[in-house]
DNA sequence: GTCATTTTTGACGGTTCGTCATATTAAGTG
DNA sequence: CACTTAATATGACGAACCGTCAAAAATGAC
């Protein structure tokens, strides 16, 4: 009997580890198709990819594919999700910078541009998941997977907008458009960025330049906003690049080469 | 022989009247085609068109359609080139409102706001041709004529931007930074616009809200970079509606309904 | 060892794309 | 008007791609 019950315990314990072992697998299985799909949008571009060729490169088969993602639009949204996770990441890490709450605030933007910049097509993605194209096809699991993801970030924003506003560097009397600020953060960031990686390609610009450009337009943001110290008060390049080698300094030397 | 003569004129004259008679006509054909192009994705969604769709709802065939276009993207892309065209004509008619400069940039931004509120699939369709989908595949011709329109348009703005500097709404200071200044406009009402579009639909904001978002973008923005007079010192939502009223009553009112 | 359930497989049908040999039309010439 | 030549239009066709599904294999319970 206690044997018994022992057994059926460890049963379903075993039970629940293999569910979460197997769901474990299930998930590391999607990571690896994940990576696939990207390596193959990197050396045939996005046009040059087809389910098909994913088949043909992964060790399952189509119908595997298929039970990970309902069509090809909806892995590009899992893509974008990949994404928004390692920007979110970035982000995080970002935050942990020593100085002002500005500073603070230039590091998320850092972060994303650092992603568009580490991993190009990964942020394309990010990009393109928020084309009808995908937005029509894509799962509603996904998509919502999508929201929640993006909730993440601007929480992560509203949360440093808010001790800004607490602690004076923004003028109180914006805390009644504390959402409005941070849309406006993440409008001027998507469209520099969206931009910027058309223009690299297309007119060849500097890395420099572009950073440069991104750098100018946040501050002129922040500075609208009236977010202490102003652009004028600070050398916020000066913080730009410090960012740079305080917080990501294994990545930005790895983007050197 | 003086006979003779005047019939070859006539002749190279009319061969040349023909010339640009089958040129119209043909440029007339390209019209209609993305007509029905467009006709489709507004009833099928993006995802819902197809080429043999369009052939099918056109009197042409399928070579006809493919001697215009290259290929799906292709016609994509001539589809953003038409939504280009539209806005640069509805930027131009908003600089004729009265007021500041500052005004009239305003108006830059509401033009580009009412493309998106008249025709949003013209304008999701400028959207996507800024996609590696579509710029991998598209012509090298369109894509060109597509950069020459973008040109057009931040002409718009820096020319008006100059004289705001020359007249002294904007610091002399930044003179040097023009460029930056034009590019951070642009980044802005692009990244509001394409991030409100999707809230639009996704969470089924109002129209009134979106509008009152995008100002106040523009407003930190603008007061970021000094134009004068600040949005502290005049009222701006009243400029925003002014501008409807005054220069785009005829399409505020249709769009109402 | 057997059965039920879940997962995997890849052959298959249906779409969609874009091409190309052929047909048609138009322009030029005598 | 007849004839040649050049330009344009046609739609049948092959190739590629997508996504499904019945059958096979694997897994786990008893």
């Amino acid at each position: 009997m206690t044997f018994k019950q022992s057994t059926t315990e460890k049963s379903t314990c075993f039970i629940h580890k293999l569910l979460s072992n197997r769901e474990q697998k299930i998930a590391n299985r999607e990571l690896e198709l994940l990576n696939v799909a990207e390596k193959i949008m990197i050396h045939e571009g996005f046009s040059g990819f087809t389910m098909d060729k994913l088949v043909a490169d992964c060790n399952y088969s189509k119908g595997t594919v298929y039970n990970h993602f309902a069509n090809k639009e909806d892995l590009f949204c899992a893509l974008s999700i990949e994404g928004m996770r390692f920007l979110i990441s970035l982000m995080q890490r970002s935050l942990n910078i020593q100085g002002t709450l500005r500073e603070k605030c230039l590091g998320l933007f850092y972060s994303q541009r650092l992603h568009s910049q580490i991993h190009p097509t990964s942020f394309l993605c990010v990009l393109m998941a928020k084309t009808p194209a995908v937005l029509e096809r894509a799962s509603k699991a996904r998509l919502e997977h999508q929201i929640i993801l993006e909730q993440e970030t601007t929480a992560l924003v509203d949360k440093l907008l808010s001790t800004a506003i607490t602690s004076g560097d923004i003028n109180e009397n914006r805390k009644q458009h504390e959402e409005s600020l941070c849309f406006a953060l993440w409008s001027m960031s998507f469209g520099s960025n969206a931009l910027l990686i058309n223009a690299a390609e297309a007119k060849a610009v500097s890395r420099l330049d572009t950073n440069n450009a991104l750098l100018f337009n946040i501050n002129a943001l922040l500075d609208g906003i009236g977010w202490k110290p102003l652009s004028s008060e600070c050398d916020y390049q000066q913080s730009w690049l410090r960012i740079g080698n305080e917080v990501f300094s294994k990545e930005v030397s790895a983007l050197q080469e």
